[in-house]
RNA sequence: GGGGGUGUAGCUCAGUCGGUAGAGCAGCGGCCUUUUAAGCCGUGGGUCGAGGGUUCAAAUCCCUCCGCUCCCA
């Protein structure tokens, strides 16, 4: 039991005092206005102007600052709408009233009710003639002007993090545009929103290592999805042709500044489509999101502009590769042996299995990823590395694959969808020779999807998006703990 | 896993060459009826992350461990 220190028990003293004195902790006070609203609805009027058309309002909120000055008082009120001054007087008051607000310590949560003024400084304030203490706050709130620093107890107590700290708040409104404005766009044309299982027998979709858990009454094992993919493409099979889903996946992989094990994906499926029409659609989606949650699509990521508005550049692994590598020349991208040459001048030794579809993307992992600020499409994956993606018809060594770059980051990665029973089945069979030989990433063999496929699945493009990075770049943020309330962290030490 | 940074009051942080542990905010007691990081006077509050070592003396130097954080893999 961690003890009190001086100020928490001050105020627990008064919680006591509260609990003797009337009902503690009431729920009777009802707000008709907030904070924000009130300081937009007034900022056009001027003192005289409050003062010929009296506006009352009741607000709640917590006090977070507060300048007694002898017999009269200002303090701020904060709600989830923003902050007002409030104007306290003892002569207005009462004297027991005023007695009764300077006994509450910063924190705590009121109820107040009053009429708007102007200060001589012309500050949009309350004059308070209602008071009544909503909840105590027991614990004294970070330091009022430099706030809460420290990153470990912001992600923690995130709760005072969001009081104090206005960026928090912010970032968080972004998050919650964002997705809206995505869902909004979906749904405006014409996609279904569903939600599939997260707990999966055979974990597909994605080459990543997944958490295991038990069902006791199956006697079974399941997997946290890494993936909602080969769920969404059983529903276009079934005809639901314009599909998405906003949800959680789970990685069993390290912890990062841009990986959290639970994290948030957008994925939608498009019947009758390819890859052009689905990286039209992630183009406008994130400019929509843009539009939305910031009102622009000009923004600055990390004191670097990024220009959301024209269109996104486009081109192949090969040709990034070489852009970045002077020294690589066209005819050899596809040649094992200078790939790996190339790698072991890296200082990233080839690995057994590797083709020349790996090894090359290796190195635009290594040297390019980073260098695509501005939004990029980068396309023509290796067949290789993208089990899932339909190969090129003029030349199946590569996809029909995208993968979108923003800030050095991969935001989205979508691909016409391989919808050949045969072809997937071999897929699957090479993943599972993969699994076999020692990668623990690789893919299991589904045998439901392909019976799925096996029924027919139109042409169709998917994407999947990283919501959480969308909200980072948006956001401006540099960490994804950042953008997830309520990041994995260990256990908090007894 | 490797490297860097960091851990001191509720919060944000100082702490010099090893010599009585500090400031601001917050708290507590006062003064103050237009402040807005309000101001003024007074005042309480510390397992200096933990353990060990060196020393007459350790927040400070050394060792081990723990936490957090950033970079790299």
């Amino acid at each position: 039991m961690e003890e009190r220190n001086d100020q928490m028990q001050v105020r627990w003293e008064k919680l006591q005092r509260w609990r003797e004195g009337s009902r503690a902790y009431p729920n009777t006070f009802r707000r008709d206005a907030e904070a924000g609203d009130l300081q937009r609805r007034c900022a056009d009027m001027d003192a005289a102007a409050l003062e010929q058309e009296p506006i009352s309002a009741r607000l709640g909120g917590r006090l977070m600052t507060r300048r007694v000055m002898g017999k009269a008082s200002f303090a701020d009120l904060q709600d989830g709408s923003g902050r007002l001054q409030l104007f306290l007087s003892r002569d207005e008051l009462g004297e027991g009233a005023y007695a009764q607000f300077k006994e509450l310590d910063l924190g705590d949560v009121i109820g107040v009710e009053g009429t708007l003024f102007r200060t001589k400084a012309g500050e949009l304030s309350l004059r308070v003639h209602f008071l009544q203490l909503l909840a105590k706050a027991l614990r004294p709130l970070p330091e009022k002007w430099h706030g809460l620093s420290d990153a470990e107890t912001r992600f923690r107590q995130r709760y005072v993090d969001l009081i104090v700290t206005e960026q928090t708040r912010r970032t968080f409104q972004i998050r919650s545009a964002t997705v809206a404005a995505l869902r909004q766009g979906l749904a405006a044309a014409r996609f279904t929103e569903v939600e599939t299982p997260m707990m999966q027998p055979i974990p597909g979709g994605a080459t990543a290592k997944p958490f295991v858990t038990h069902h006791h009454a199956l006697d079974m094992t399941l997997y946290l999805r890494i993936a909602p993919e080969l769920y969404l493409k059983r529903l276009v099979v079934g005809g639901v042709e314009r599909v998405f889903e906003i949800n959680r996946n789970f990685r069993n992989e390290g912890i990062s500044t841009r990986h959290n094990p639970e994290f948030t994906m957008l994925e939608w499926y498009e019947a009758y489509a390819d890859y052009h029409i689905a990286m039209d659609r992630t183009e406008q989606l994130i400019r929509a999101a843009a539009q939305a949650a910031l009102g622009q699509t000009k923004i600055v990521y990390q004191g670097q502009e990024i220009d959301l508005e024209g269109a996104f550049a486009r081109l192949s692994v090969a040709e990034a590769v070489r852009a970045y590598n002077p020294d690589l020349r066209a005819k050899n991208l596809r040649d094992p042996e200078v790939l790996a040459a190339k790698l072991q001048e890296l200082g990233m030794p080839v690995q057994a299995g590797w083709g020349w579809g790996k090894r090359l993307i290796e190195i635009f992992e290594k040297t390019v990823e980073t260098q695509l600020l501005q939004p990029t499409f980068i396309i023509e994956y290796p067949t290789e590395v993208s089990p899932l993606a339909r190969a090129n018809d003029a030349d199946p060594e590569v996809t029909d694959r995208f993968e979108l770059f923003i800030a050095g980051r991969e935001l989205a990665n979508g691909f016409s969808e391989l919808n050949d029973p045969e072809d997937q089945a071999e897929r699957f069979q090479a993943q599972v020779l993969a699994k076999e030989a020692g990668d623990d990433e690789a893919m299991f063999y589904d045998h439901d999807y392909i019976r799925a496929l096996e029924y027919g699945m139109p042409p169709t493009a998917g994407v999947g998006m990283g919501i959480d990075r969308l909200v980072m770049l948006l956001a401006d943020q540099p960490s994804i703990r950042e953008v997830i309330l309520f990041p994995h962290l260990r256990p908090e030490q007894a």
